[in-house]
DNA sequence: TAATTCTGACAATAGCGCATGTCAAAAGAA
DNA sequence: TTCTTTTGACATGCGCTATTGTCAGAATTA
């Protein structure tokens, strides 16, 4: 009994690899679908046929479609925060332009990204419990990463408590959830100001 | 044919008082029911065993669940706003000691009522765009109430921008969840002191 | 070429919840 | 009392979606 085969190479690659690339393509996909219909409108069968794969496959990489909501915000969001953080770590000026220059990058992702600013911001509040988690987990990133980017000296301690982080990440995103509902009327360096505004008292 | 009738007392009750009345016991139940098990997972049966009544009675007074929703968050909100107002319009101290009142009223006011708060804060992120219209707007009336709280002179033309206004209410907000989530870990007083901090802004 | 593994299209099942309909019994009116 | 309105319990239809299963054909290896 051949068991340990089931491995056979199409084209080039192995079993994993072909796994892995659709699960790729299903977080690529989902993005699209859950930022353009909405997570809740989203069904499975939509989010494989824009992946252009069919159910099977989907249960063979994700245990339900909440999970690959966690995996693609989990995506998503990575990417953002480590744009960000290369931002902050690279930006030479005053703590108080440094600020300026992460939120303006914030927003101005939103921006070049509306249907993953969606997902991002909106989408991902709809889901339930086990979203929050994963969420809060998130947020809490971002808040470090905004201590970082305004607290005087790089490595000190974060000063802030926990909870006024918490309220300026939610400030932010807040701010960023009014500008997208007004079709991003202002500009991105106007809706930085004012997001800085508020995340200075990081600094404190 | 006599058709104008319809009309019949029970109770001492014209039918439209009765309508009210169950109306109102539903939107009482949802609120509950909504609090408890979340809205995605309440059904229209739940919510109406609830109340005592059944899915007819549902159907009399609402289109969808999505309306009695908005309906409960609407009685659960102005409730909550008249009270801060009120708080606000009475204290004589300065700015900032009215807007350390105001917010804690309002974490107190989470904390009393654990279950209006999951749906005030929580649950209702969760529904739609047709909801999120609702919550925005109500946003905005929070933002006003809270720039009023701090403004220098309480008539005084609002100052700081509606981004700004709706980064700090998004910041109250995130605080409350975050608050909740630690299982009210601080004191009333402690929350309202750090939403404070951040709410400042508003009075520049 | 022959055998095996992988792939995509589609069918079938099962479950859930909304919305509406039926019906007998209770409550008031005449 | 007799008739009408209202009520509550229950049932039914309907649509929708997740999830599993089937199967023939394509791709790859030996």
């Amino acid at each position: 009994m051949a068991e340990a085969a089931g491995q056979r190479h199409y084209g080039g690659h192995s079993t994993e690899q072909r796994r892995l690339a659709r699960r790729e393509r299903l977080i690529e996909a989902a993005t699209r679908v859950y930022g353009e219909v909405g997570y809740r409108n989203a069904t499975v069968k939509a989010v494989c046929e824009a992946a252009g794969l069919t159910e099977r496959y989907f249960y063979e990489s994700f245990a339900n479609s909440e999970a690959l909501l966690i995996a693609a915000f989990d995506v998503v969001s990575h990417r953002l925060i480590d744009c960000l953080e290369a931002i902050r770590k690279d930006h030479a000026g005053s703590t108080d332009e440094r600020g300026h220059a992460v939120l303006r990058a914030y927003y101005q992702a939103l921006k070049d990204d509306p249907v993953g600013a969606q997902l991002f911001v909106v989408e991902i509040a709809r889901v339930g419990p086990a979203v929050d988690e994963v969420g809060a987990a998130l947020l809490r990133e971002f808040g470090e990463l905004l201590s970082r980017s305004l607290a005087p000296e790089a490595n000190a301690k974060l000063k802030s408590t926990e909870l006024v982080r918490a309220g300026a990440v939610g400030a932010m995103i807040q701010i960023a959830k009014a500008w997208i509902r007004s079709g991003y009327a202002r500009s991105v360096d106007a809706v930085a100001a004012d997001a800085l505004k508020i995340c200075r008292v990081l600094a404190e």
